[in-house]
DNA sequence: ATGCCAAACGCTGTTTGA
C-alpha cells in the first residue's frame, strides 16, 4: 500500500497536475492538502472517474485536506482534532482504509512570529500530539501524513540563515515535533533516507527558489510502530514540481507491505 | 525593512497566506 501526502495549493487550480500525477504514480491513498475550496467546490467527479473513493473537510478560500484511495471509499473516523476550540479551520480528516489509520494534516504555518498565529500553530501541535497518543494505544498500523509545516532538522532546509527568524524553523516548533515522533512515530523518510542525504519537499515560489533548489522539508509521513514495521520505500516525486502550474510542494510518499 | 509569488474571489483589483 503506497500512501502519498500532497498540498495541492488549490485543488481546482491544481486540477490537471493532481490528475496526472494520480494517473502516473497511482497512489492507493493520496492526503491532500490546502484544497481551498468548500465542499461543494471540489471536483469529486473528476476524482471518481480517476478511479478514487474520497472524503473530504473542505474550506472556502484557504486550508481543507482530503483522503483519496484508489478503488475503495474511506472510512472516515473523525474530522478536526478533539477539543480544538476554533472549528473554523479545515485541517485534519482521518480514515481507516484496508484496516490502516490514515490521517491528511495540515498544521498551521504560523508565520509571522512571534505572534497569535505562531501561538495557534503551538497550541494546534499540541493537540495533534495528544490524539496521537490515543492512536499509538490502539496498537494499528497509523499515518499521519501532510504538511506539518515544520522543519525538522538544519539539514532539512537549503539555509539555516534565511530560516531562522521563520516559524518553521523555531526552536519551539521543532520541539513539539520532536515530542510527537517521541511518542514513537517513525518519519518514514528519514527512516530509508538518513542523513546526510538532503531531500525536499517544498520550494517557494518566490526567488526562483526551485531552479536553485532552495527548498526544505516540511511533508511528512509518521509511522505507528505497527506501520514502521511494515515500511519498504519512500521517497518524494520532485519531478512533479518542476511542471507548468505546479504546486509549491511536491507529492511524498511511503510504501507498506 | 520589504518584496519576491500564487490562488480565490470577483472584476480589471483586493485579500489572504505561504
Amino acid at each position: 500500500m503506497r500512501i502519498a501526502t500532497y498540498n495541492v495549493n488549490g485543488i481546482n487550480a491544481r486540477l490537471p497536475r493532481l490528475l496526472e500525477w494520480l494517473d502516473e504514480a497511482k497512489p492507493d491513498v493520496a492526503c491532500l492538502q490546502e484544497l481551498k475550496a468548500d465542499g461543494d467546490r471540489i471536483p469529486i467527479q473528476a476524482i471518481e472517474d480517476a478511479g478514487y473513493g474520497a472524503i473530504w473537510h473542505g474550506q472556502k478560500g484557504f486550508n481543507g485536506v482530503a483522503i483519496l484511495a484508489r478503488g475503495a471509499q474511506p472510512v472516515e473516523r473523525r474530522r478536526g482534532l478533539p477539543d480544538d476550540p476554533d472549528v473554523t479551520h479545515s485541517r485534519y480528516i482521518e480514515a481507516e482504509i484496508d484496516g490502516v489509520v490514515i490521517a491528511s494534516i495540515y498544521l498551521p504555518n504560523g508565520n509571522p512570529q512571534p505572534g497569535p498565529k505562531f501561538d495557534y500553530k503551538l497550541a494546534w501541535m499540541d493537540r495533534l500530539i495528544d490524539h496521537a497518543a490515543a492512536l499509538l494505544v490502539e496498537e494499528k498500523p497509523v499515518v499521519l501524513a501532510g504538511d506539518y509545516n515544520v522543519i525538522p532538522k538544519d539539514i532539512d532546509t537549503f539555509s539555516v540563515r534565511a530560516m531562522a527568524n521563520d516559524a518553521l524553523a523555531q526552536p519551539e516548533s521543532r520541539a513539539a515535533l520532536r515530542r510527537l515522533i517521541h511518542q514513537g512515530w517513525t518519519d518514514a523518510i528519514r527512516a530509508l533516507h538518513p542523513e546526510p542525504e538532503r531531500l525536499y519537499t517544498f520550494w517557494d515560489y518566490q526567488a526562483g527558489a526551485w531552479a536553485r533548489d532552495a527548498g526544505f522539508r516540511i511533508d511528512h509521513l509518521l509511522l505507528s510502530p505497527q506501520a514502521a514495521d511494515r515500511l519498504v520505500a519512500a521517497d518524494v516525486d520532485k519531478a512533479v514540481r518542476g511542471r507548468e502550474k505546479a504546486s509549491d510542494h511536491a507529492p511524498t510518499w511511503a510504501e507498506l507491505r
